[in-house]
RNA sequence: GCGGAUGUGGCGUAAUUGGUAGCCGCACCAGACUUAGGAUCUGGCGCUUCACGGCGUGGGGGUUCGAGUCCCUUCAUCCGCACCA
C-alpha cells in the first residue's frame, strides 16, 4: 500500500505509549545523557508551529544518542504557574488550576501527535503541590543559610550563630545587608530572641527588605517594569506610582563572582554568556569617603562613593547623590529646601523608564551642603541629580568634568569648575576627554604618574588614610522574590512579633488556599489576604505574597531525575547518576532570567551538598524565534477612502488606491489566493470582483509576530493531518539553521513530503508490495549509504539539522536511481533516518522483520571511510585564480607528477597561451592554480 | 549611545572553513505517461549574450596565486542593554 502516514503514525505512537518505550531507569552500565527542553508555560492558545522547533531538535538528538548506546533522560513538563491563568481567573472566576489543567491537556495532545520520545513517567508541573513542596523546601534552605566569604560558599545559619556566640560579629566575613550591627559575644548572649532573629535576617540568603515597586492603585497590584508605559499601566491606562514595600529578596549578589567565573567553564553561545556578564556587570574601582563639611549631629561623617576612575580624584569638582539617597533631606540647607524638594517631586513623577530614556536633559539641584575631597582637602558642592541611580554602587557619584562627558555637561550647565588633570587631555573647554594618556597634572602626590601608577598609588593612599580602598562592584542586584499574586507558590513563612519564621519542614507543602476572588483585598493586601483561616497554628499570620514565576523553573531539571520521590527533591542516587544536563535547548529570551537564577540555585544546592555539579547546563543551544508570515489582499478604495467591493492582485495594486487586509494564511498557497475559500472566510466579499494577474490572485507578504489577529498562525495539527508528523519534523529542520530566527513559511513542505514518499517507495515495488532483497550491496550503494552515515553524524554533533535533511534527499535520490533493494543498505538507512522521521522508520523496521518497536535501540551503523575512497579525482585547474577546466587524475599521484600531467595537457596549454607558468600551486594534493 | 547578529538567484538555503559560488528544496518553464490530476518521471532554471564570453555573494577598498569566507571602511535590517559612576 501507499505511504499511509496517519495510520502509521497513530500505530507507533500508541505502541510507544503502551510499551513505555522511552521510560528510562538509572542504568550504570550505559553512559548517561541528559537532553532537556525548556518546559513550556501552557497557554490557552495551544501550540503553534514555532513552539516545537526546539523540541524536534532535542528529540532528534535524544533519539540519536539512544541509538549510539547512551542511556538518555529526555523528559518534559509544564511551568504551570503564571500570570495568564490568573488573569483569566480574575475575568471569569474560574480557578487557575482548572484552566491550567485544560491547557496542559491540549498541549499534551498536540505534543503526542509529533512523536516525541519523552519519558512522560517523569513529567513535572510546577503548580503541583508535590512539586512546589520542594520549591518551598529550597526556599527554606536559602532562609536557613548565609554566605561565608571565608569559605566562599553558603553555609547553614548555625555556623553563623556559633561565630556570634564565640567571637561576636568581629571576624564574620559575609555577604549581608549594609546595616549589620557590630557586637561582642557577650552582647549576643544578652540579646533577646527577637533581636537575634532581626540580626540574622540581615545575613540570610533570602531576606526581607524594603524595595521600590510599581504600584497601581486602580488595579490594586504591583506591575513589572514592562507593564508600565509612561507612568500608566499598560492594561487600562491607570496611573502607576513608585511605592516602597517590604519584599522578599534573594541574595544572588553573593554569587556574582562565581556566576561570572562559571561562564568560562560551560559550552554556551557566546552572546548569551556576554549578556550574563553584562548583567552581572563587574567593575573594578575604588570606594572613596568624602567627609561631610560641618556634619549635622547624628549623621554619618562621610559619604561613600564608588568610582572606576579613582585616578581622576584630583579633578573632582562636585559630588552628586541620587535623589532617593537617605542623606538628602538631612543635608539640604534651609535656603535650598525648596529647590531640592521640587526636584525630588519631579523625579518621583518620572517612571524608571522615563528617567533612563532621557539622557540629554541636564538636571539637578544643589543641596547647600559641602563635602571635603580626602586627597587635597578641597571643599566641594553636594548636589542631587536623577542620573545617579540609588540602586547602583552607593547611590553617590563624584563629578569629574574633565574626564567624563556627562559630568562635563553637568558642570557646564551649572557653572562648576572644570579641572584638567592629565597633560594629554585636549580641548577640555569644549568637551570631556576620557582617555587615560599622558601623566597627571594638578594632582598633588600623583603628579607625573601614569594611569596605572596613579591608580595603585591612590588605592594604597586611601587605605592607609582610612579614606577608602580598592573595591569591586557588581551591577547585579538581589532578585525580588515576592509577587502580590495568587497563582504561585505560597512562601512557607509566618510572622511572629513582626519577624518571619519558617513553618516546619514536615508541614510542607504549604498548600495554596482557596479564595473566592482572585483580586487584591479592599485594604490593598495580596489576594491571599482573602483566604479564610489562613494562619499558622491559628495565631500567626502567613506571608501573603507568593513566589515569582521563575521559582519553579530554577531547579526543575533535578526533579525530572526522580519525579515521584516524596521524601527528597530527588534521591542522592539519581543525582549521582544523572549529574547535570548535557544538552539544553531553548529560546534566547531566557538569557538573563531563568538561566541566571537556575545557575544561582544550582550553586547554592551544591554548597549545601545536595547536588554534584557547579553548573547545571553543560551545553546550551538557543533555537531561533519563528515569526509569523502574514498574507494580504488589497482592497481598492474610492476617492473618499471608502472600501469598494473590488480586490486587486498584489502586482497590479500600484495602479489603484488600496488598503491591505490580512487574509488567513491557510487559504493561500505559494502566495496564490484560493478565491473560493476566501469568499467563505470573508462572506462580505462573496460577490466581490477580483482583478487578477496571469489569471491568479497574488497575495502580499509581510513578516510579523505570529498571532490570531493577524491570521498568520499555522498550527502543527493541520500540517500533521495533511502531511504527517514525520514530514512536519523534517520540514521544521529543513527550514534553516536551528539558531536562526526566521518567518514560518509552509511553501516548501511538499518537497519534504515527496522525499518521504520516495523513501517509502524504496522498500516497495510498483504494487506497493514490500520488496527488499538479500543481495550483495554494490560499491555505489555502499558509497551512498556511508556518505549519509557520516554526514548525519557530523551534522547532529554540530546541530546542523537542516543540512542533513538535504543530504537524506540526495541519498534517497541516489538509491532510487540505483534501484537499490538491498536489505543491508536499506536497514542502515532506516536507522540513520530514525531520529528525524521515527514513525515511518519504525514501520519499515518492522516490515524488515525486526521486533516491532525495537528500532529506538537498534545499533547505529558504523561509518566506514573505505567506501568513500575514490581512485580518481576531478582536479579544478585555475589560471591566475580563475578556474578554467577540470582534469580527472589518479589520487595516488604526488605533487610533482600532478604538475607534469597538468602542464602536458592540451587544454591547459590552450589557456596558458604559449607562456610558461611562473608558479604551479598544488594545495591538499588536489587544487591546482597556475600563475602566469 | 554601547554591544551582538545577519546581508548569497524569484523564495528558503548550501559551500569540505581561504580552493570549481548557488548543493537540496520551493516556485517557474518545457516534455513524457495519463480520460484526468494538486500523482509520477525526464530536462531546464543567477544575470547578460545568438554564441565565444563577460559579470556576479549589500557598497567601496585591502591582504592573497586564489576571498562569500580574513582585514579596513560604509550602508541596511533585526535583536539585546541602556545615564553603571
Amino acid at each position: 500500500m501507499d505511504y499511509q502516514f496517519t495510520e502509521i503514525e497513530q500505530k507507533w505512537q500508541k505502541h510507544w505509549a503502551q510499551n513505555q518505550t522511552f521510560k528510562v531507569e538509572q542504568d550504570s552500565a550505559k553512559p548517561k545523557f541528559y537532553v532537556l527542553d525548556m518546559f513550556p508555560y501552557p497557554s490557552g492558545a495551544g501550540l503553534h508551529v514555532g513552539h516545537p522547533l526546539g523540541y524536534i531538535a532535542s528529540d532528534i538528538f535524544a533519539r540519536y544518542k539512544r541509538l549510539k548506546g547512551f542511556n538518555v533522560l529526555h523528559p518534559m513538563g509544564y511551568d504551570s504557574f503564571g500570570l495568564p491563568a490568573e488573569q483569566y481567573a480574575i475575568q471569569t472566576g474560574q480557578h487557575p488550576a482548572l484552566t491550567t489543567d485544560t491547557n496542559i491537556n491540549t498541549y499534551r495532545t498536540q505534543l503526542d501527535q509529533i512523536g516525541f520520545s519523552f519519558d512522560w513517567s517523569k513529567e513535572v508541573r510546577t503548580s503541583d503541590p508535590e512539586y512546589y513542596k520542594w520549591t518551598q523546601w529550597i526556599f527554606m534552605q536559602l532562609f536557613n543559610s548565609w554566605y561565608n566569604l571565608e569559605t566562599d560558599r553558603a553555609e547553614d545559619i548555625t555556623t553563623l550563630v556559633e561565630k556570634f556566640n564565640s567571637a561576636g560579629s568581629a571576624d564574620v566575613k559575609a555577604v549581608c545587608d549594609e546595616d549589620v550591627r557590630s557586637f561582642l559575644p557577650t552582647d549576643w548572649a544578652t540579646m533577646s530572641e527577637e533581636e537575634r532573629q532581626a540580626e540574622l535576617l540581615k545575613y540570610r540568603l533570602t531576606y526581607l527588605r524594603e524595595s521600590t515597586v510599581n504600584w497601581c492603585a486602580a488595579l490594586g497590584t504591583v506591575l513589572a517594569n514592562d507593564e508600565v508605559k509612561d507612568g500608566y499601566s499598560e492594561r487600562g491606562g491607570h496611573p502607576v506610582e513608585q511605592k516602597k514595600m517590604m519584599q522578599w529578596s534573594m541574595r544572588i549578589s553573593a554569587y556574582a563572582e562565581r556566576l561570572l567565573q562559571g561562564l568560562n567553564t560551560i559550552d554556551w553561545p557566546e552572546p548569551v554568556k556576554e549578556m550574563q556578564r553584562n548583567w552581572i556587570g563587574k567593575s573594578i574601582g575604588a570606594s572613596v569617603r568624602f567627609a561631610i563639611d560641618n556634619v549635622p549631629a547624628g549623621l554619618p561623617e562621610y559619604i561613600e562613593v564608588f568610582t572606576t576612575r579613582v585616578d581622576t580624584i584630583f579633578g573632582v569638582s562636585y559630588l552628586v547623590l541620587a535623589p532617593e539617597h537617605e542623606l538628602v533631606s538631612a543635608l539640604t540647607t534651609v535656603e535650598q529646601q525648596d529647590a531640592v524638594s521640587t526636584y525630588i517631586a519631579q523625579t518621583k513623577k518620572k517612571s524608571e523608564l522615563d528617567r533612563m530614556a532621557d539622557t540629554k536633559t541636564v538636571s539637578g539641584a544643589f543641596t547647600g551642603s559641602y563635602v571635603i575631597n580626602p586627597v587635597d582637602g578641597t571643599r566641594i558642592q553636594l548636589w542631587i541629580a536623577d542620573y545617579v541611580l540609588a540602586g547602583y554602587g552607593t547611590g553617590a557619584v563624584m563629578g569629574v568634568p574633565s574626564g567624563d562627558q556627562r559630568d562635563w555637561l553637568f558642570a557646564t550647565h551649572f557653572n562648576l569648575p572644570i579641572i584638567q588633570i592629565l597633560d594629554g587631555q585636549k580641548d577640555i573647554d569644549q568637551q570631556a576627554d576620557p582617555t587615560k594618556e599622558g601623566v597627571y597634572i594638578n594632582s598633588g602626590f600623583v603628579n607625573g604618574l601614569t594611569y596605572k601608577e596613579a591608580i595603585s598609588t591612590l588605592n594604597i593612599w586611601l587605605e592607609e588614610n582610612g579614606a577608602g580602598k580598592a573595591k569591586i562592584n557588581y551591577r547585579m542586584r538581589d532578585a525580588i522574590f515576592g509577587r502580590q499574586r495568587y497563582w504561585g507558590e505560597p512562601l512557607p513563612v509566618y510572622f511572629k512579633d513582626g519577624l518571619p519564621y519558617l513553618i516546619k519542614e514536615e508541614e510542607l507543602p504549604l498548600l495554596l488556599p482557596e479564595i473566592d476572588k482572585y483580586l487584591p483585598t479592599e485594604t490593598g493586601e495580596p489576594p491571599l489576604g482573602r483566604a479564610e483561616n489562613w494562619s499558622y497554628e491559628d495565631q500567626f499570620e502567613y506571608e501573603l505574597s507568593t513566589m515569582p514565576g521563575w521559582a519553579g523553573s530554577s531547579w526543575y531539571w533535578y526533579r525530572y531525575m526522580d519525579s515521584q520521590n516524596s521524601s527528597e527533591f530527588a534521591s542522592k542516587e539519581a543525582i549521582e547518576y544523572w549529574k547535570d544536563v548535557d544538552l539544553y535547548i531553548g529560546g534566547a529570551e531566557h538569557a538573563t532570567g531563568h538561566l541566571l537564577y537556575s545557575r544561582y540555585w544550582n550553586k547554592f544546592l551544591k554548597d549545601l551538598g545536595y547536588v554534584k555539579e557547579e553548573e547545571p547546563f553543560k551545553k546550551l543551544i538557543n533555537q531561533g524565534m519563528i515569526q509569523g508570515r502574514s498574507n494580504f489582499v488589497y482592497r481598492v478604495v474610492d476617492e473618499d477612502g471608502r472600501g469598494t467591493n473590488t480586490l486587486v492582485s498584489q502586482g497590479l495594486r500600484k495602479d489603484y488606491k488600496t488598503t491591505a487586509l490580512h487574509v488567513d494564511v491557510n487559504i493561500v498557497e505559494n502566495e496564490i489566493l484560493n478565491i473560493d475559500k476566501f469568499k467563505l472566510f470573508r462572506p462580505e466579499f462573496a460577490e466581490a470582483e477580483f482583478i487578477l494577474e496571469n489569471e491568479k490572485y497574488v497575495c502580499g507578504v509581510e513578516v510579523e509576530k505570529m498571532s490570531k489577529s493577524k491570521f498568520n498562525v499555522v498550527n502543527p495539527d493541520v500540517l500533521i493531518a495533511n502531511y504527517g508528523a514525520d514530514t512536519l519534523r523534517m520540514y521544521e529542520m529543513f527550514l534553516g539553521p536551528l539558531e536562526q530566527s526566521k518567518p514560518w513559511n509552509t511553501n516548501g513542505i511538499e518537497g519534504v513530503f515527496k522525499f518521504l514518499r520516495k523513501f517509502w517507495r524504496l522498500f516497495h515495488n510498483d504494487q506497493w508490495v514490500f520488496s527488499v532483497e538479500d543481495s550483495m550491496p554494490s560499491k555505489a550503494e555502499l558509497k551512498a549509504l556511508h556518505k549519509i552515515i557520516k554526514k548525519v553524524q557530523d551534522d547532529i554533533e554540530r546541530f546542523s539539522f537542516n543540512t542533513s535533511v538535504s543530504s537524506f534527499m540526495i541519498a534517497v535520490n541516489e538509491l532510487t536511481d540505483f534501484k537499490c533493494k538491498n536489505r543491508q543498505v536499506l536497514e542502515d538507512l532506516v536507522i540513520v533516518l530514525a531520529s528525524y522521521a521515527p514513525h515511518i522508520c519504525e514501520e519499515l523496521w518492522s516490515q524488515l522483520g525486526h521486533e516491532p518497536g525495537s528500532l529506538s535501540f537498534a545499533k547505529y551503523p558504523t561509518f566506514n571511510p573505505e567506501y568513500l575512497v575514490e581512485d580518481e579525482f576531478s582536479y579544478p585547474i585555475s589560471v591566475n585564480g580563475k578556474t578554467r577546466l577540470n582534469l580527472n587524475l589518479s589520487l595516488s599521484l604526488d605533487v610533482k607528477e600532478i604538475e607534469d600531467l597538468v602542464l602536458a595537457n592540451e587544454d591547459v596549454q590552450k589557456y596558458l597561451d604559449g607562456k610558461t607558468p611562473k608558479k604551479v600551486i598544488v594545495v591538499k594534493g588536489r587544487i591546482v592554480n597556475l600563475v602566469v
